[in-house]
DNA sequence: TACTAAGCGAGACGGTACGTCGAGTCTTTGG
DNA sequence: CCAAAGACTCGACGTACCGTCTCGCTTAGTA
């Protein structure tokens, strides 16, 4: 699933090793300029200036710009995969699935990208597949065996759609209204609010 | 709101006037061309010759082709209101709306970049924030002043991210998953379905 | 040999005639123009606008820019075709020859382009060579019966090669130079000087 | 004076080395475009695919096509610089003169094009006078401390023209044509011909 | 007097070339 | 073998100018 930065086969070690310090900055690099300026926006020159270093180190590390945004990405969810499932409560691992999934991509400013890239043309989409896929398995294993299986994938949709607007919206939505969307989905009547409150 | 091609205010009409034929092709052949590549993808050469023209008659009526994007998102969009609520029932209207929007978006595979659209740069994402904010009020009539009030604006959101997906996914949702979907967001409890069925 | 502004071909007079108010001011634009900038770096469109008029004023009048070129240089050159050879002496006519030439293109600031046109492609070449034509045959018609007939035409290459040497430099020699030059063409042994002046 | 494909004074070599192949392919095609078309009507992309490279290869060399035109000119010129001066006879070192100039310049169909750089903007003319300075110095040695130093200049202006005349008109010029002009200029008797020959 | 054919100014039209930019690859010197 | 610099090919961009066309108007000369 991750994109890894090396394609070397098996050979343990020839010649110079490639710099962490190098690869680090390039994905941090990468990342801003991604989020700057989307995926056909950014400029591989620029990145590689960014971090201080060429085009051809970027190019050793990953065939093209897609792998390179797609890479970019992993790094930016690294320690931040959706934390598995609970199994306490769905409406609790639901809260921390879209609440988690928001915060990340907002922090990087990388909303926009990330819901650009989806809707790229297939080869682009391909790249980000995996990591829906990866979303949907979590999700799947919080809903399942639960008294919310029926209907489940629709159920899913609700939730990526939910959480792919608020990403394009860039706008991190306040817990109640998260607290919300969750109840609705599961079917569970929505929190009380005092009167008044929208 | 909309992306006229001309920019003459009163003008009364000097020299040869701007071709509709023209402008009308020029139009389509975008909307085509973007819809298969993107906006980063399309070639204004390939729009040129498919609206049998040339590029100077593109670049005479829009500055550069994130503006043409623009207009012909808005050429799309002309005549294609969603249906005012009927006030019949809200789970059938939104299941007309749902139904309508998915089904006008798919239909000239405009899907993807309507939502690239969205999440671009400001300037492209003006054009359809104006369709979006339409969309938005339709959904308030079919809410305001039912049972569903509450958390209403969360239960849009719902709506317009599960249009979102399917138009990213390309994928047409049998009905059945559109009355869940709907059903959900309105809190009723889904459709029975037979055992087995997901 | 002259081109003509009209090439309507016995109609007596249909419709509103073309003013020669424009005409002549395209000329005068267009000899302007041409000389600032060469044939190839003259606009159409300036000439138009300098004229105060419009670029189909002048295709309606010649077929191409090419064709304008060599009328404008007609236009330059009305009233000061090459004195025709007086058959006093030799020698008289060639100097008013040289003379004359020299003047008019200079006075213009046309040489230049002249020139760069008698060096361009056949098509261009060719309007301009019923301009040397001419000048090659009223030379001849000072040397042939004269003394100096034996080699005539190198002399006349030497002569032409002169002025196109000053239409280039863009200077204009010394009537002493002009004199020198034509004594030599001729055979003549050339002025005398004081000691001392080169 | 020349004009050096490089402007990179004294950087100790970073990156890879511009290729002299592909500068003197650039340099090769571009005069045999230039001179087919001309300045204006060769056409950059021709002459990069002529010479197997890309228009970038040209625009990294030289900031436009006036002044690629100035450089290949000067590329064509190196190496051709006039015999020098006999001193044995005055008529002998111009015959030679004469005839390896229009040789040179006819061998590779670059008259017109010189003719018509010398008649170009400052910019562009300013290459070819250095050439021109050239030409007038070995001359002036042929004259020098003759018996033809008497209006030494404009015999040079008269034998420099007669060149230019034979460029533009891609004649090369006969023998006897040229052995009569050297004679006129020098003030000597023509050569005696049989009666009949003109 | 009205009609009619053409000139006139403005500007759109299709086409060709320009000079620029960015992607991804290749080739140097130096570690 | 990596690193940094920069040349390399390719293909698209947006601009400029040519010569043509189509508007709404004006201006003779004829009916």
């Amino acid at each position: 699933m991750s994109v890894s930065p090396s394609f070397r086969p098996a050979a343990p070690a020839a010649g110079r090793p490639r710099q962490r310090r190098v690869t680090d900055a390039l994905l941090s690099a990468a990342l801003a300029e991604f989020a700057r300026h989307g995926l056909d926006g950014a400029r591989i020159e620029t990145i590689a200036r960014t971090a201080r270093t060429s085009k051809q180190a970027i190019y050793r590390r990953w065939p093209d710009k897609t792998t390179l945004f797609s890479a970019a990405l992993d790094h930016a969810f690294a320690g931040s995969r959706p934390d598995p499932a609970q199994r306490l409560s769905a409406a609790a691992d639901l809260d921390r699935f879209v609440r988690g999934r928001i915060e990340v991509l907002t922090a990087t400013s990388l909303g926009p990208a990330f819901v650009q890239a989806l809707a790229s043309r297939p080869q682009v989409k391909a790249v980000l597949d995996g990591v829906e896929e990866d979303w949907r398995l979590t999700l799947r294993q919080m809903l399942v065996g639960t008294a919310f299986e029926a209907g489940m994938e629709t159920r899913i949709d609700l939730v990526l759609g939910y959480v792919h607007r608020c990403l394009v919206a860039e706008r991190r939505p306040s817990d109640v209204e998260i607290e919300t969307a969750v109840h609705l989905v599961l079917g569970l009547m929505p929190p009380r609010r005092p009167p008044g409150c929208r």
